[in-house]
RNA sequence: GCGGCGGUAGUUAAGUUGGUUAUAACGCCGGCCUGUCACGCCGGAGGCCGCGGGUUCAAGUCCCGUCCGCCGCGCCA
């Protein structure tokens, strides 16, 4: 029986302690977060997830009370001499006020424990870094670590917000109805969409398990089932390489729900992000957002002012499409436009169909950017694939000067764009023009970077504001300018707007669809859609993606059986929870909210995976390695 | 796959046109210290300059290659 633990129990967390508590007998487990050795006495904070307490080892003033024995003290005093930064110790005290020395910056900074015995559980090695929330320590080193960086009371607070967040999620659905059912990670590779990671299978050889990038098709076949209102919390895979705001494994809110609407879909999530904004955040969204909805934007606007499906409302400056004036004036007398009108006149570019396009983006005035500082944007552009950045200063006659387009652009031209960006003198047009993909992702991160330069937004963090938008009612199908073909937009079982049905067969580019997805911040937090249950539009939708019948058979035919056995209509949506948490609790990348995560290229920095495996193992599972394996990996095995 | 930035003590950084023994702060170790709270004071130890090649009398510094991390493009909801 150990004196600590057993017979000791711990009867408060460090941090819980206040002046009300003076004169109790207390016991605290934790670790050493400082000491300050002062010779007769010593100080130690003792941390653990709750908190701070400062502890004193002092012999000749030691603590008042009945069960204080000298010896004890004093033996204590000696192990505090020799305590060290992350030791795991134990103590037995008496909580005092601290008088005239009380510290306001630590909440329980009114008292002390005048300690009367120790124990040292575990010595510790002196910490990589310390376990402070300023901390400098690149992430490398934090991610070797982990577990001690995870100590931080910055960490430790995240991941009381991300549990706090799944358990406010399953009492939400739960009280809604939804059943939280589980399905497999393990499961049949379908083409399309994300790459999967595989899974040999040793019981047949040569065969795979993808791993699931999401329970897309089991929660439709759930709604097939019948359980009409389906939620989890789950893990998907992702074989795509690293951002920000993405990681290989992460977790979705993943929801399905049988004879709903878009709106209904709406509300359930509205309602679910209303919740956790006020019983975690302590946030009503209410007063930003009276009706309990979030606006809606449409796809197609999304695109054209801010250059993509998930557009940062924080800010306006939105983009202007000039490619219609770009066609009126025939160039406008820049040749680069001349290029592009030519093309659009000689049909080899449409205008309804995706080619080419001109875009410009307003600086005001009063953002006072250099030259210099033009040029750096020039180089942030070109980064992306851009071949330049394009400006011109709009003088007080309207004319525009440092510019290269200022001396063979057309009076006419000239103030048709002006008139149709709005521009002030001294403001700065910032023009991107060519392929279009490429354009709309220039200006996108153009805008959200010049944004964060004038200080609209903060570099990172939601800076106190959280701006939700629906963008709605995207095209079903995406040109896919290698194969020459159209591809399904989202997946194949969409469902498309009964307005556009017509233009299945002679404009598959005009098919609305009932796909949604959820903007926070100008990070897509969710998306969904109302699925296709009809087999009769679904056989059309194959048919305008080019897939036959066997193909579909090969692909999907499970899911197109269940179809066909009594689906209801049913739609869903799967929020990022990962992203979810990184904006709520403001933290700069999606690795802050992961507890181990993985470093871009996928690899763990603390255990080192993925390594190689012997032979044996890969034989096992029928795997002959053809690439040589990296020379500085260690084996498993 | 591509572009950008970075890698020097445990940590964070400095390191000049290539030139003596590679600096500093924090941390660490030892000593002193009874009211500190990022305690203070005195002393000390600590280096594969990511790795491999090359140029040179001489490389942390220049050149080539390579590995690792981060940001972005492609890819990906």
């Amino acid at each position: 029986m150990a004196r600590f633990i057993d017979e000791l129990r711990r009867t408060h967390r460090c941090g819980e302690l206040r002046g009300t508590d003076v004169g109790k007998e207390v016991v605290l487990f934790g670790w050493v977060d400082t000491y300050r050795d002062h010779g007769g006495c010593v100080f130690i904070d003792l941390r653990d997830r709750e908190g701070v307490t400062q502890l004193v080892f002092d012999p000749n003033n030691p603590p008042e009370g009945s069960n204080v024995d000298l010896e004890l003290v004093k033996q204590a005093h000696e192990m505090a001499n020799s305590m060290r930064g992350e030791w795991v110790v134990g103590i037995r005290g008496i909580v005092r006020s601290r008088g005239k020395n009380v510290n306001p910056k630590m909440p329980t900074g009114e008292i002390e424990i005048g300690v009367i015995e120790a124990v040292v559980f575990n010595k510790a090695e002196t910490p990589p870094f310390p376990v402070r929330d300023d901390l400098a320590t690149k992430e490398e080193v934090r991610l070797q670590y982990r577990y001690i960086d995870l100590r931080r009371p910055k960490m430790q607070h995240i991941f009381k917000v991300r549990h706090r967040i799944n358990q406010v999620t399953r009492n939400y659905f739960d009280q809604a109805g939804f059943f939280e059912l589980e399905t497999p990670f393990m499961v049949k590779y379908t083409p399309g969409g994300a790459r999967n990671f595989l899974v040999p299978s040793r019981l047949q050889p040569g065969s795979f398990y993808a791993l699931a990038e999401s329970p897309q098709l089991y929660k439709q076949l759930f709604m097939v089932s019948g359980f009409d209102r389906y939620f989890q919390i789950v893990k998907c895979f992702r074989d795509e390489d690293g951002r920000v705001d993405r990681h290989p494994e992460f977790t979705q809110i993943d929801v399905e729900m049988s004879f709903v609407n878009p709106a209904d879909v709406f509300n359930a999530m509205e309602g679910l992000i209303f919740r956790i904004w006020r019983e975690v955040l302590g946030i009503d969204l209410k007063e930003k957002y009276p009706s309990g909805h979030f606006p809606h934007m449409k796809f197609d606007e999304s695109m054209r002012k801010y250059g993509n499906d998930k557009p940062d409302m924080r800010f306006d400056m939105p983009h202007t499409d000039l490619t219609e004036l770009v066609i009126d004036h025939d160039g406008g007398g820049v040749p680069f436009f001349q290029e592009i009108a030519a093309k659009f006149a000689a049909g080899k570019l449409r205008r309804d169909l995706p080619g080419e396009i001109v875009k410009a983006l307003v600086v005001p005035a009063s953002a006072e950017m250099s030259r210099a500082e033009v040029d750096k944007l020039e180089g942030f552009v070109k980064s992306m694939g851009a071949k330049g950045l394009a400006r011109a200063k709009v003088a007080e006659d309207g004319s525009w000067t440092q510019s290269p387009f200022g001396k063979t652009a057309t009076k006419e031209f000239i103030a048709a764009v002006n008139a149709a960006c709005g521009v002030k003198t001294g403001d700065l047009l910032l023009f991107q023009f060519g392929k279009e993909a490429l354009v709309q992702t220039v200006m996108a991160n153009l805008r959200v970077h010049l944004a964060k330069k004038q200080g609209l937004i903060p570099e990172s963090g939601h800076g106190g504001k959280f701006e939700f938008l629906w963008v709605v009612d995207p095209p079903l199908f995406e040109w896919d300018d290698d194969g020459h073909k159209w591809v399904a937009a989202h997946h194949a079982f969409t469902r498309p707007q009964e307005g556009s049905l017509e233009f299945l067969e002679k404009d598959p580019g005009k098919v609305l669809c009932y796909r949604y997805d959820l903007v926070l911040n100008g990070f897509e937090i969710g998306g969904g859609s109302i699925r296709l249950h009809d087999p009769e539009v679904q056989a059309r939708v194959f048919k305008a993606l080019g897939i036959d019948e066997d193909d579909a058979r090969a692909k999907f035919g499970f899911l197109l059986d269940a179809l066909k056995r009594g689906a209801p209509p049913h739609g869903g949506i799967a929020l990022g929870m990962d992203r979810l948490t990184m904006l709520l609790s403001g933290t700069e990348s999606l690795r802050d909210v992961i507890p181990w995560p993985k470093s871009q290229k996928g690899t763990d920095l603390l255990t080192d995976a993925p390594t190689t495996v012997t032979n044996e193992q890969l034989t096992e599972v029928h795997i002959r390695v053809v690439a040589p394996p990296p020379s500085d990996k260690g084996t498993s095995g």
